[in-house]
DNA sequence: ACGCCACTATACCGATCTGTGTACTCTGGA
DNA sequence: TCCAGAGTACACAGATCGGTATAGTGGCGT
């Protein structure tokens, strides 16, 4: 990837994130990213090209960061992964401006179902869920699919609430429910 | 309100679900009502406006509807009426198109806290958590405050699920969760 | 019969949208 | 030294955006 593309990446994912998609036009991202139209479109052909790129960019993102605190030589229980992995989302929300989880918002706005975006959303959430249901197998739950479910709606709850400031810290709130549900 | 503007309300209610807030113009808003834009303009003065009081009548519609299913004669005991709310939610969410909850999506593409709309989808939610807070008190929870935030992200989540298609019937699942959190 | 009001039809405004074109400059490596 | 690729500057296309203007139609109550 070319300095000029990665700049105008950044620049789209910040501004896609912060505004929305349809809010942001192209102009503005070429203009943040100190590049001009022509570079983004030899970059990148159009700028559905960029919001797919914008999402798979921030999927691997997100998926290093969480295999980075739940991999390797990190909390060894089950219930120490699944407490790393509600505080990685709280660590990643953090520092960002709260406006909940990237996926939801891009789905709110790309509503056709053939655009390339929607099967990195769908396939995003679907890893989530694993990851739930592989915790609570592996914490011995009774019914590891059904546990699994329950983590990934206080999950995605907190990370709605977050982004609409319902009440504070849902994130951690989240995880200690969550933890509760784990087998003794 | 005039027949025109009514069929206008409708028809931008509609679409702004189904396909967003800013991927709908005016003039298809307008076509939709089988209306001029001339009439859109003199019934509510701008699009914005539009979108507010879309956002104003989905909550009023909806505080009808779960109230309908809450007060008078209906489920005597907490337990019944966290029951019939998520139920509630679940007929809601049929016969629409399973794209979620409108004021979370309408958050995801409305980021000017100053927009008048910011404060119907704020209030909506804190509804919510009032009614579920509520609730958990009238069951008996030690914590009503934190077992009304716990089902506000089961409610939460549910709703996003069911939006995102990650698993079927998430509301229900929740709903069971909901009821196994209160007291016995 | 009259006036009011909701609404239609149509043309237009300036702005912005995505996307394309040509011509030129800078920079790093062979 | 030369060349290829990355990027700049700028102009423009066609479409659509939100919003406005003028002129005319149809029904309904008084």
């Amino acid at each position: 990837m070319t300095p000029g593309a990665r700049r105008l990446l950044e620049a789209a994912a910040r501004l896609f994130y912060e505004r929305g998609i349809h809010a942001v036009g192209v102009d503005l991202i070429a203009a943040e990213a100190g590049v001009t139209k022509k570079t983004l479109y030899d970059r990148f052909g159009s700028k559905d090209q960029i919001v797919v790129e914008y999402l798979a960019d921030r999927d691997e993102r997100w998926r290093a960061f969480l295999g980075d605190r739940l991999g390797a030589a990190r909390p060894a229980t089950a219930a120490g992964r699944l407490r790393a992995a509600f505080d990685a989302s709280k660590e990643w929300m953090e520092g960002t401006s709260p406006r909940g989880c990237s996926m939801v918002n891009a789905h709110a706005e790309i509503t056709d179902p053939a655009h390339p975006a929607a099967a990195i959303i769908a396939g995003q959430k679907q890893r989530m869920l694993d990851l739930f249901t592989d915790l609570a197998r592996e914490a011995g739950a009774a019914d590891p699919g059904g546990a699994g479910r329950t983590l990934m709606l206080l999950h995605e709850g907190a990370l709605v609430a977050h982004g609409l400031g319902v009440f504070p810290d849902p994130i951690p709130h989240a995880r200690d429910q969550a933890l509760a549900l784990l087998p003794v």
